[in-house]
DNA sequence: ATAATCCATGTAACGGGTTACAAAGTTTTT
DNA sequence: AAAAACTTTGTAACCCGTTACATGGATTAT
């Protein structure tokens, strides 16, 4: 591997002058920048990015943790945070936390190790003082951390509520929810759209409200057991897709029709939706615009150190499909409460 | 950010010595390096890997280039790389080549100048030239490059003829192949195992094998079109389980039965087979195990320069679902010619 | 007792860039 | 014509660890 002094020699000039040609800043004659690139050239010189960031205390590169990549909700995620990054010269660096806060904080000491220009976190076990403590850019997505930490998500509350008005105008009696795990700021607010709506009603109880993780088998396994215990129960509002597709799975095998003895709705609009029978109604996120927002403001964090708007509040859309569809609405008084 | 400059003198004592005790190595006495351990908890030193990369040429960072982490195929790959990287302390960094060589090229140069001791490749536009020059261990999986890179894979071209005797076995008798991308050496092999078993075939022709890039809307719009022109089709092999699906959707939608009148079977074993309905017969890779391999091999050949087996080609295994189950198989001629 | 080892620690060069500063030549201003 | 400003280039310090080498004292071997 050629380095600069090789080049320099090369060339005839001194380091700072393979410097400058290199980073087009400070006076070089024309002439010489030409020698310069062609000894460049001649020599297949890259210049050194561990060494550059050693003086320049930074490294083109941004950290990246989420739960799971398996879970499909983060390829897409990810994918639109390597693309806008990616684009401005960035590359990323990618952790699986699981959940875990010894492995966010792993991966954020090694963050602070290696340079790491910003952050973008879709978890939310760290507290705003480990944030802070980096003295690094970061930004929560999916996911709130603090109000002084910049966020981007959907609404995960509103979204909530309007999936649980769907299953009420489409003529369900009782609602249950399968919700994602606890202290996950997204399964909270869900919870709470979802409390919002039901929480006045007469057949509401506590046991309509059950614990997915936000898994296909958990909520399996939930919507299995409800389906026997409460017959009664014909609308299910999971907490994200992998947990209705769970309980559609649950339904089909129970013999128990949907839409039409029990509508399923789930949350995320991940492309599984489209692919399970009947098709899934889905409150869709813009997955990949939140992520390609969050890279966005991080890199205006990194580069201007200051950022116009700081919070990002991104609208989900309901989609209707055959899990909740052609129900005949009946004649029911289910005024919304909010 | 402290660094061993301000330990030394806290602890009084020179670099060197700090340097021997967060690398244990060399001698220190007892004494010494419990004033040293105090000053860098004090201090709440962290070595600085950057300045420790470019001293020893390594930065404990592999790179994974895959063609897009938003098929369901590579997030447990990526997930299973990470897992092994990890545990050994490596870092991983993550690109999307979407098959492009000059983006692959690119990520190869940044990994070059970010000193990152060995990368992981599931792509194969790259050629053996390319990857010899950059002097770093390189490990191929899911497509395998050159016999000079070592390389982990899964049987795809003798579970393609195992998938296509599978549909003959449930009695079709005209099978079609929806094949990925030319030039995917995947592909290619598992089109070459459809091949095998059907070429000398009475019925078969070349209109059989058509192209769908892997991607569920290709494989949709190619079985659309197949199932009006050829309604004497009546099994599908897919080259991969997106396009299986989209084959699916295709048959639900023209009313064709699955897999009464026409049987579907996949590659890959995505966890999306099981959600489908029908659910979706499969040949299943060990997709984790590969990447696992993979990474393992890898760290292998980073820490000791060499590996005692450096080819692996994993099985894979017929998972029969309904979407190829319960045809009343029939009593045809189908010798296999292999 | 003396040489050979071992133990403990420090000094300084090194890795490969970047940049402040200096020096000297050119051009523009006044 | 002298001063000011601009252009061009080089020298060397700096970023922060690691380690070769040197030094000197304590042990052990012979």
């Amino acid at each position: 591997m050629a380095t600069i002094r090789d080049v320099a020699k090369e060339a005839g000039v001194s380091v700072a002058t393979v410097s400058r040609v290199i980073n087009s800043n400070g006076y070089v004659n024309e002439e010489t920048k030409k020698k310069v690139e062609k000894a460049i050239q001649l020599l297949n010189y890259k210049p050194n990015a561990v060494a550059r960031s050693l003086f320049k205390k930074q490294s083109m590169t941004i950290g990246l943790i989420i739960p799971d990549i398996t879970n499909p909700f983060f390829p897409q995620l990810a994918r639109a945070v390597e693309d806008v990054t990616n684009e401005k010269g960035y590359t990323i660096i990618l952790g699986n936390s699981d959940e875990s806060s010894e492995k966010e904080q792993e991966y954020l000491d090694i963050f602070e190790q290696k340079y790491v220009d910003g952050i973008i976190l879709a978890t939310n076990t760290l507290t705003v003082e480990q944030i802070a403590s980096l003295g690094k850019p970061v930004v929560a997505v999916d996911r709130p951390i603090d109000s002084g930490v910049p966020t981007v998500v959907a609404e995960h509350r509103r979204g909530a509520q309007a999936a649980v008005r769907h299953l009420l105008d489409t003529g369900c009696q009782t609602i249950a929810h399968i919700r994602g795990p606890e202290h996950v700021v997204s399964a909270d607010e869900r919870c709470k759209g979802y409390l919002d709506i039901v929480k006045d009603k007469p057949w509401f109880s506590d046991q309509l409200v059950i614990n997915g993780h936000y898994a296909i088998n958990d909520a399996y396994k939930a919507a299995s057991e409800l389906i026997k215990d409460r017959p009664d129960v014909d609308g299910i509002f999971a907490g994200n897709d992998l947990m209705a597709i769970g309980a559609l799975k649950a339904a089909r095998e129970l013999g128990k029709k949907v839409p039409e003895e029990l509508a399923i709705i789930g949350f995320d609009g991940i492309d599984m939706c489209e692919t399970t029978f009947p098709e899934l109604s889905t409150m869709v996120q813009p997955i990949y615009e939140l992520g390609a927002t969050a890279a966005n403001m991080l890199i205006e964090l990194i580069e201007n150190r200051r950022v116009n708007q700081q919070y990002y509040e991104y609208p989900v859309q309901l989609k209707v499909r055959n899990s909740s569809r052609g129900r005949p609405p009946k004649d029911v008084n289910h005024a919304d409460n909010i």
